[in-house]
DNA sequence: GCCTCTCCTGGGAGCGCTCCCAACAATAGA
DNA sequence: TCTATTGTTGGGAGCGCTCCCAGGAGAGGC
């Protein structure tokens, strides 16, 4: 009884050929139904399943795609972001039956030999790439290869890749106008670092919106690095510059400016109006409670997901999926929640 | 030139056999220093890497560890907690060069079909399995195959298994005393749900450490569900015993309590003292910062792998890592905290 | 009764690797 | 000079699967 449980064994228990057992794994078409029910009784009577490294030889495929997340790894657990981008990946892939794996990895020597993990050949189907810093050198990496993967965020050069991203130019220019909405006129931003692209699309959606409303931040503008500490230091530095409004480019970082504004003695939202970005902090944890631009994080990793196997399936011509953000009207702007169907 | 690159291939242009660039890819070991230099030349030239599925169906060995998350994962990625977890074992991962596959599941209908992946021959070498309820019958199906795994957490019948764990009971005893030595005298506890190990042990060791000190909780005890919510309403509920302590078995409850103190125009810690258990959420996030029981979650995950792979290795006698805790006093217990060397 | 067409089934080949054994050369020892 | 030993190399076998082709059985048309 100690014969390897394979396709053979399990073919002759049943009485037919290897061939027919795996006809009747992959789906049982073009076997007659006596058979099949045959096969499938000593399958389940031996708990057989199939050998997942034999299969992906045979087959060309893993059924495994790989999640990158690159660089400062450690702080970025503290966000909510990657646990929900996880989520929606995690529940995309369970959905299609394939396998996640997952490439973390912290600055360091390790960097180099984890991207070249990511591609080795009968590993993975395909990658999903979290672009967070512009010019992120893993996406010329990846070009490079032949491994197919798709970039959540928006890389620099996004013409040629497949990537999905939410509209952070759209929902902060939402902000502005909002907070213009309300009467505010010396609008402050909290921005978060340049050197990624969402970044840079939250700054340039802001000002936008406020040049349309007539306003403009002048000198009231401060840079995190998205944690709260950062936050709470931009904000010390705004206070100076007497704004009455601010929008603050991640709920992270809102979280410190409203300490800040506290500690000043100021009344949020009395004297100042905060909108931030995420929507991922549960609103019960602040005092105010945070209106924020909400981004889809779930939705996004699921759609990822969904585009990868396109591209696995052949897709070539770039694709570029973009989500619409939502404002949620809380107390932390100074209006009254059900009176703002904004948009 | 559309010869697929494989080790005949890159022994083809070296001038030697599949067997030698074999062996220099695997270490070298037994090869002339000139034919090695030549092989690895050809190997950086063509960027070679080896089939990971052809490896592992020769080898008998994938270099992928899976790590289990199973059930109400929507919640539970609010919580530091797994995030915290995933970076210590993908770090170790990484340490040994080893893939993580993260196998997650909301419960449901694809919850037996995850399982069953999970020990699927040739995917995985091995599995880290989070165990969060008592009588979970992951664990107890795991051990029906034949496939390596460690338990994080404390299972009910872990005699048998191999697991990784804080000193839940010792650290919550520590909790008490330290309430005590304040001169506390009406404690309360906020406990984590009677459903899992880590609930039941905190609660007893903080019940144990009151007794030790001649102290009881009475009727001052209430269970949450780890929420945030749960813990404010707990503490609403509390407030009515008036307690002049409590001890809540979970951080995320802790900021809910306060929430709640502070609602009911009490002061943390003028009126009630608070010490909490995890240390995993920013001591900025709260005012006053938390006083809590810090466990190494991240040493846990790194640990965890390390024993899967003596298990991996053929480790047959369980064996169980505790994990001892620390007290970080902070200002919610009252406490100063420069004079508290506490243990 | 013969040929064709369809349905079902079996087995060869091959995926790219590891493991093992045999062969060979060079060197040392007798 | 012959044998033993060591260091190095090549190739067969096999991991468990998929893919493809060929062959047999049965049904139907002439």
């Amino acid at each position: 009884m100690s014969r390897p449980l394979n396709l053979e064994e399990v073919g002759r228990r049943a009485g037919v050929s290897r061939s027919t057992v795996s006809r009747v794994v992959n789906g049982g078409s073009h076997v007659s139904s006596e058979t099949k029910r045959r096969v499938e009784a000593v399958i389940a009577e031996t708990g057989y399943r199939p050998h997942a490294a034999a299969r992906s030889l045979a087959s060309n495929s893993t059924g495994v795609i790989g999640l990158v997340i690159p660089s400062a790894v450690a702080t970025l657990f503290d966000d909510p972001y990657f646990g929900r981008l996880i989520l929606g990946i995690s529940s995309a892939t369970n959905d299609v039956s394939m396998t996640l794996a997952l490439f973390l990895f912290g600055d360091g020597p390790d960097e180099s030999s984890i991207i070249s993990r990511v591609v080795t050949p009968g590993l993975v189907d395909g990658v999903i790439v979290t672009a967070t810093t512009r010019g992120d050198p893993l996406i010329d990496h990846m070009q490079g290869t032949s491994m197919p993967f798709v970039v959540v965020g928006r890389p620099d050069n996004a013409g040629s890749t497949f990537c999905v991203d939410v509209d952070n130019r759209a929902g902060a220019r939402t902000a502005a106008l909002h907070l213009a909405g309300l009467g505010r006129r010396r609008p402050a931003l909290i921005a978060a670092p340049s050197n990624t692209t969402a970044g840079v699309d939250r700054r340039n959606g802001f000002l936008e919106g406020l040049a349309e409303a007539g306003l403009s931040v002048e000198s009231r503008i401060s840079e995190g690095d998205w944690s709260q500490e950062s936050g709470r230091r931009a904000m010390d530095r705004l206070l100076a510059e007497r704004p009455d409004a601010v929008f603050v480019a991640s709920d992270r970082m809102a979280v410190g400016a409203l300490r800040a504004i506290r500690e000043a003695g100021l009344d949020c939202p009395g004297d100042i109006s905060v909108v931030s970005f995420d929507g991922i902090v549960p609103p019960d944890l602040t005092a105010p409670r945070l209106t924020s631009v909400v981004q889809p994080v779930t939705e996004v990793g699921e759609r990822a997901v969904r585009l990868l196997t396109t591209v696995i399936g052949g897709a070539s011509t770039p694709e570029h999926v973009v989500f619409p953000t939502e404002l949620a009207v809380r107390e932390s702007c100074g209006a009254t929640p059900a009176a703002e169907p904004e948009r």
